[in-house]
DNA sequence: CACCCGTTTGCACCCGGTAGCAAACAGAGT
DNA sequence: ACTCTGTTTGCTACCGGGTGCAAACGGGTG
């Protein structure tokens, strides 16, 4: 395998100093005409290119952002994936994905990023416990971390997020004009459900409409088996005279599960019997096999501004920012 | 923001020299066990951990492997890549994910995979053409390359895939037992098509049995819309009496799409009116709303393979692998 | 021709580790 | 006490660049 040219090598071909050789890959620098041509034929005719490894050493700086993922379950991540990694790179930043799961969990996870120097961290998503951060006892020792598509639970760690609020509140706006009255709501795994509020200002602007009892239950995980199991247990121990009107699911893919479960197994309808709303607007959410009633996170926004706030144009802070609501069949 | 601790500061307070300090990070290295614990007492104290950066420089080793992705549309790319990073972080390996598009073509891609020193470079299902690899002119100099879930267009570049000709067997010798004899196949973007082989084994298959006329068309990209689009213009300009009885697609999401719209906008039944198979295996595909007859690739073998050669286990070689037949109800 | 000032170039030192050699040390054998 | 041998430690050189300063250069001016 032969080796990388180094900025030496360039040097010597070209007749100058290795440090004009750097000159004439920094843009700005101060070098003369003349020479910058020389060193780039040079460096042409060698390949050289320069080593980011041993810049980002010396500068103290690699341009990677490492995107800690913990639910692959959940087909929505990976739009969010391209757009975050599109824009990362329209940066000159690049994506380290790190896989949270049981042998690499978030202290392994955030050791490593910092070991690697890293620019910054985003939490896409995870169910990252906050006490995990004084275990590591890093302090301002590691990089900056941002919060992506969930609350942060973090003191000090930004998130950027769909309004919830808003969302909510247009949801069941929704419903309640179509005339559903008895609302239940499908959680994911019951200790992360907090971190997304949805359920809890479901509830709420439930209550703001005079509707108390929201019947609330819980999937194992974020899956369409899960969400079908969920409906299943759900529609088995319960009269079907005290059955909800209208089910709203934690996301779409819980969604997708249930209507299967409720319209396959049970032969029930869906709107008439049961109406279901998702979260996420999923791209098969809109086929006509499903036409599922959801809300749209503004990703492209979203990612937009966490971006921004990894390359300092803006202020880290939380940022909640504005979905659509997207009306189909299943309401 | 504090600094991180180096080598030489942790020497300082532990009263020894850096390379003291170094040894007792570095597994089976010669030091005393009285100086290791007063290193790493020290260490603790200081939070210290090496600088993965600084080793790597020095090592010519990132453990980072690049992954190219360019088609975020098929939703089985994620629990490939859950996959792929899991066992690449068991190696101590950690994946760097590179969005191919219109902005950052292989091209750039390699020559900034090549910048950051990674030790190998996966390309995941990317349409790689084999001029790039001569453009580039780099020869020797990039690192490894090896394609995964694709057939290899570039010599000497090994690919890791599912085994068409088996998997494309089974599937026609399922649908001719099943009493079809008009078969279709509909393709992603055509110039890729052949990356896959499906086609044409599809096609000579057909052909073994006696069947000549497979009708093939289209569709622009890999997305259910697109499938969706295909279908409706093939129905629309195919008297009915001409329609093929089975439509085998190139992957899930095509069928998932084909399937929309053959049921939802033409009122058609699947299968009676006209089968459907996709290839992959997505999740979605087993519900009740689809039930998909379609093939599983063996996805943990294949990251299994790949893994293994990137670690130099294996011999780097092209594989290809049994998959899975998984008959549903819509054959 | 000396002087001044702006541009261009070279240099010492640094980033934080690793490799391999050589010196220092310690315990055993004679 | 002396040598031998094995372990432990320190050191130089190096990975491939970046930074800030000082010296060299070059052209206009008095």
């Amino acid at each position: 395998m032969r080796k990388r040219a180094t900025a030496r090598e360039v040097a010597d071909a070209a007749g100058v100093s290795k440090w004009t050789v750097i000159r004439a890959f920094t843009p700005g620098a101060s070098i003369a005409e003349e020479s910058k041509r020389k060193v780039l034929e040079a460096a042409a005719a060698l390949n050289y290119t320069p080593n980011l490894l041993a810049r980002s050493l010396a500068t103290n700086s690699t341009r990677q952002v490492a995107v800690f993922v913990d639910d692959f379950a959940n087909p929505q991540k990976l739009p969010f994936l391209e757009t975050l990694t599109e824009r990362l790179q329209a940066e000159g930043l690049v994506a380290v994905l790190i896989n949270i799961n049981t042998h690499f969990d978030h202290v392994h996870a955030l050791l490593h990023a910092d070991q690697r120097q890293v620019d910054a961290v985003i939490l896409f998503g995870t169910a990252f416990r906050s006490e995990t951060l004084s275990d590591l006892q890093l302090g301002r020792g590691t990089p900056p971390m941002f919060v992506l598509a969930r609350d942060s639970q973090i003191e000090g760690v930004p998130a950027v997020t769909c309004d919830a609020e808003l969302a909510l509140r247009e949801i069941v706006d929704h419903l309640f004009e179509r005339g559903y009255r008895r609302p239940g709501f499908m959680t994911g795994a019951t200790v992360l459900s907090t971190a997304l509020k949805r359920r809890q200002h479901f509830v709420d602007f439930w209550k703001e409409k005079g509707v108390d009892g929201v019947s609330v239950f819980s999937a194992e995980k974020y899956s369409a088996e899960a969400g079908a199991e969920a409906v299943r247990s759900y529609l088995k121990q319960t009269d079907p005279a005290d059955r909800v009107d209208v089910l709203m699911c934690e996301n779409d893919i819980l969604a997708l599960g249930a209507m299967d479960e409720i319209r396959g197994r049970f032969g029930l309808l869906v709107p008439e019997d049961m109406a279901v709303v998702g979260f996420d607007n999923y791209e098969l959410c809109g086929s006509s096999a499903y036409s599922l009633t959801t809300y749209e996170q503004p990703r492209q926004e979203m990612v937009h501004v966490i971006v921004g706030m990894i390359m300092g144009r803006l202020e880290p802070e939380t940022v909640t920012l504005p979905g659509t609501l997207v009306v189909r069949n299943s309401t």
